[in-house]
DNA sequence: TGACTACTCAACTGTATGAGCATACAGTCT
DNA sequence: AGACTGTATGCTCATACAGTTGAGTAGTCA
C-alpha cells in the first residue's frame, strides 16, 4: 500500500482527508447518504441543517472525493463515492466504542 | 458492529477522534512511532517540531487514546495504543492515492 | 416573458486551535 | 537543599472554519 512517502505535503493531505470527517454534520450527511443518492433538499430534511449550510459541507465532501454529485433538472443528487468510506467510520466507532466501554469499568469499579 | 447510535453527542465523538487525525503534525508523529516507543525528546528529533509542540500534540493523541504512556524516571515514552490507527491511515492514503492517479489522468488527456 | 424552485456563492461573525515563547513542574544527581 | 534535565502548561497571536444571511444562478412551468 505504502507507494505513498510521507513528505511535508503528502502528510498536509492525507491530514485535509480526515479534516473532511471531523464535522459532525459532515458525518451525518455521509450517514444519510448510506441508503442511497439524495438532493440538498432531502439531506436538509434528513438532517436538520439549513440549505446553505449543507450545500458547503457537500462541497468540501466532494472536493475530497467522499461524494458524486449528478444534476437532473433543478436537483442535485449527491451520493457516496464509494463504500470504503465507512469502512472509515466504523473503524472509528469501534475505536470509540472500545473506549467508552473501557471507561465505564473504570468508573463502575 | 454498529452498536452505536448516532446520536449527535456520538457524531461529535467521533468527528472530535477524526479532528485528531487531522493534523500533519500528530500523522508524523503517529508514523515516527511505527518502530516502536519514543519518548518525547526523540520524536522531536524524528519529527522537528518544537518541545512544547510536540508535548501538546501528544496531549492531544493520547486523550483520544491513540497513543499510551509511560514513564520512567525523567522520561515518557509514548507508544501507539493499538496497530489499528494504520488501518485508518492506510485506507486514507488508498484514497489518495486513487484521488491523486485519476487527477493526473485528466491532466495528461 | 415572468414567476417559481433548487441550489450555490459571497460577505460577515464568532469560535476554535496551532505555533511560539516563557514558565512551571517532576525527577535525578551531588 | 540547589542545580540540572525532560516534559507539561499557560498566554498571545494569527489563522481557519462552521454557521448565518442575502444575493445570484440555473432549470422548470405557465
Amino acid at each position: 500500500m505504502g507507494k505513498l512517502t510521507l513528505t511535508p505535503e503528502v502528510l498536509d493531505l492525507i491530514a485535509e482527508r480526515f479534516q473532511a470527517l471531523a464535522e459532525p454534520a459532515r458525518l451525518q450527511i455521509l450517514d444519510s447518504l448510506r441508503s442511497g443518492e439524495k438532493t440538498v433538499g432531502e439531506l436538509v430534511v434528513a438532517t436538520g441543517l439549513t440549505q446553505a449550510n449543507a450545500s458547503k459541507h457537500l462541497q468540501v465532501l466532494h472536493a475530497r472525493a467522499f461524494v458524486k454529485r449528478r444534476k437532473v433538472g433543478l436537483h442535485v443528487y449527491y451520493s457516496l463515492a464509494d463504500r470504503q468510506v465507512f469502512r472509515l467510520c466504523d473503524l472509528m466507532c469501534g475505536r470509540l466504542e472500545a473506549e467508552l466501554k473501557s471507561r465505564d469499568r473504570l468508573l463502575s469499579v
